[in-house]
Order: structure tokens, then sequence, then C-alpha cells
DNA sequence: AAAAATCTACGTCTTTATACTTAATAAATA
DNA sequence: TATTTATTAAGTATAAAGACGTAGATTTTT
């Protein structure tokens, strides 16, 4: 069924968001795209109408707005999924908040578009995610690649946690290496690096070894 | 002077491309944006002449072309970067291969866009890598969120290497926890989780502890 | 110049981890 | 059914790590 309508180019389409205005623009983009795709819109303006009709109806897809009063755009979509997990959900929303992009994610919406998305580029949203793929738009995007870029840059503030030598015999424990051998390799007493690893669990706040290593990828002194 | 340039809403821009079809096309494409910004734009069909016209005028901004007979786009982006650290790097590419884009972002590029980019993106591009900010286009983008993930589909391995206890011990000893702590944890004798974490060490091939803690976030057991 | 931090090192003791072997029982697989 | 794998457990050692404290020499900061 789903397929079927795909071939012939046809979405059976679900708009959930409360305010009318955003339902009727979607629906005016919609049918400025009937040269490429059929749509039968259907709309919703909470997400209790949505489960309601999502029941009685098969669709293709939902847009799901984030900011919705009662059930929210992630429950919705959570409640959603439970119905017909199949179903795939695209994330609408009018800012690309991290925090909103991320729950929307997570509660397995399978795209994320912001409200001045122009129509071709919703056309091809909607065919990504009809396609098994994930679709964002560019700001999203490059918000969710800039957050894990920010994430390994914290690195900065190790060098105000530990000193130059205690990041050198942190880097070669997470190397697998012992007290011994971080010894030879460096021209020290073994009793030198025995102090070190001391300090470094004191000053990491970690128990052994194993927090050391959780450390250091924190820090990003091991690749990958 | 590059910031008055850019409160003036001029841009000095040098294209470097081997092909005059793509040069003609950026000049056309920057002289349809002359209602916004004016451009000085100059051209280099080679990585060569790009660097000679570097030196005698001030640019703002390149934008330099993956594939380039002779010295290559990277080596180009190395090179100009050499002489001027501060100049902003467009790179520019027919495809969105993932090597591509993460040899002329490691080269130094500010940015990456396709060739098919239209004039209203190329000035956000161009303005957004003028602001110290980094610009990918869209398919760019999603490209490097979907290698990003990929990244973390690798624990699919772990069940063919460790049993369930196996992986359940590692994720205990990757917390921090004794052999002591996880026997009494898991009702079971210490000496158990001795032969488990033996066999972890040997199944895995490391060392110690803190190969351990660097598999388990190989297999993914542990979040961040 | 004085104070603080870093790097070095040792003593002593306890706890944990690592290495290698054997082995019973249950469960899964061939 | 026979064989392999998983899970459990112990014996016996040695190696390594973890927890205190102390302390001189050097470098950095105030």
């Amino acid at each position: 069924m789903n397929s079927n309508s795909r071939i012939k180019e046809t979405i059976n389409l679900l708009i959930i968001d409360d305010h009318k205005m955003v339902r009727e623009g979607l629906k005016i983009m919609m049918a400025s795209l009937k040269n490429s795709v059929h749509f039968n819109v259907q709309e919703a303006e909470s997400g209790k109408e949505a489960l309601t009709k999502i029941n009685r109806f098969n669709f293709d897809v939902a847009i799901v707005d984030y900011q919705m009063p009662g059930m929210s755009g992630v429950e919705t979509i959570q409640r959603i999924l439970r119905l017909k997990p199949h179903l795939k959900i695209l994330a609408l929303s009018n800012y690309d908040e991290l925090s909103y992009i991320e729950s929307m994610m997570d509660a397995g919406a399978n795209g994320f578009v912001l409200k001045n998305i122009e129509p071709g580029e919703m056309l091809k949203a909607l065919r990504t995610i009809l396609s098994n793929k994930i679709y964002y738009c560019n700001d999203v995007s490059i918000k969710i690649i800039e957050a894990a870029e920010n994430k390994n840059t914290q690195k900065v503030q190790l060098e105000k946690i530990l000193s130059t030598r205690e990041t050198e015999v942190l880097r070669m424990i997470a190397m697998e290496m012992t007290n011994d051998e971080i010894a030879q390799k460096l021209f020290l007493s073994k009793r030198t690096i025995d102090t070190h690893r001391q300090n470094l669990i004191n000053k990491l706040n970690v128990k052994n070894t194993a927090g050391l290593v959780k450390a250091a990828y924190k820090f990003n002194l091991i690749e990958q």
C-alpha cells in the first residue's frame, strides 16, 4: 500500500500543528507541488486528534510540530509510532534549537525541518524520509555538526586541570602501558609514575584505571 | 582592511578552478548578487597562479576547486594558508564524497559546497565563513552526519565476539567497578568475575583494564 | 622576594588485577 | 546424540595498582 502509493507518486500526509495558519500554509505548499506529486492531505490541530485520524486512515508521512499545547510534539511522535511503527515522521519547528532537534529525533522522527522551508526542499525532505533516510534542513544539520564538534573542544579545560607531565602520563596509561613501561619510556623512576597516577586519580576524581581512561577520552587524548 | 571591506559589503574574491566554464559561471553568479554585495572577483586556473595572485592582492575569500591538475585543491589550500593564515576558503566540488570533504576541511577550508549551489546560498555561504563560522551545503552536512552515525553502528559485531555475561561484566568494568563489586552486584563469586575479566582480555586482544575500557568505547557500551 | 605549583622520588602497606590451569554444569548447536 | 560454547568457580602465583605520607629541586606565579 505504502510502496504502491509511492510509485504512483501519491503521498498520504497528515499535518499536525496547533496553528491553523501553519496548516493552511503547508497545504498551499503541497498544492504548489501538484505537478510532481499528488498529496492526500489531512490535518490535526492536536496530538489527540492526530491519533484518532491515524487509527482511521493510512498515512505515509506525518508532519509534526514541536511546540503544541497539551500533547507535545515529542509525545505525539512517541504515541504515533506505538500505533504505526513504520509511519514516517517529519518534525517541524520554528527554531533550530539543539534540544528540540535531539528530543524529536530521539522520539523517533525521521527528519527535522524549519518552518521557513521552501516547497522544493519540502518535497526533497518528504521523498528522502520515505526512502528510509534521515533528512535535516541545512540550518539544522549545521547545528548538529557544530554540537558534535563542540563536544570535542572541551579539551581546552584539560590544561587547567592537569600539568604537562600528568597529561603525558595519562595518555600513556590509556595506551595500555604499565607504570614500569611508562617510567622506562620517560627515563623516570617507576615511583614517580606511581605518584603521577595517584595524582591523576585524585585530580580527575575517578576511582581507578578505568576512570582514567574514560577521562582520557573526555579530554580527547585518545583518537576515535 | 578585511573588516572594512566587509562593512561596506565588498568582498574581494579569488576563484580557483581549472575549468574556464566554472569560473565564468561563478562570476555570473556573483554578478547576479550585485544588489546585495559588491564583489571584486579575480580568477586563477591553477594553484600556482592562485599563489602568485594572493601574494600580489588582498583577498577576503578564495573559492577552491577540489579536482585540479597539477597542484590539487588540498595542496592549494595548504599553501594559501601558509601565506595568508586568515584568508577564508570555500571548498568547491562536484561530488559530496566524504573523503573529499574531510581532506579539504583538514587542509583548512572554512566551508564546503557543491557546484550545483544557487546564488542565494552562495552568498549565505560566503557571509557565514567571513564571520568565522563553518558552512556546509545541505547534501554535504547530511553526509557528515551520516558518517558520524555510522561510526557508532559497529557495535553489532560485539555480540559475535562476547557473550551476554561478558558484555555485562565489561560494561561494569568500564563503570570503574572492581571484580569484588561486580561479583556482589551479580550475586556471583569474585573468582567468576576474575575469569570473565581474563577471558575479556584474551577475546578482545588487549593488555589490561585500560584496553578493556577502550574496547567498551569501541563497542558503544559507554555513552558520550 | 615569597608563595604556589610542578616534577621528581621513596617508604610502606593493602587491594586489585593478571596469568595459567582445571573443572563441573547447563545450554546451544551440529 | 555428540560436540561445542557459556557460565560458573577455584588453586596458585606474580604483577600491578591504589592509598597514605614525606620531601627536595625547579619553575611559575604573585
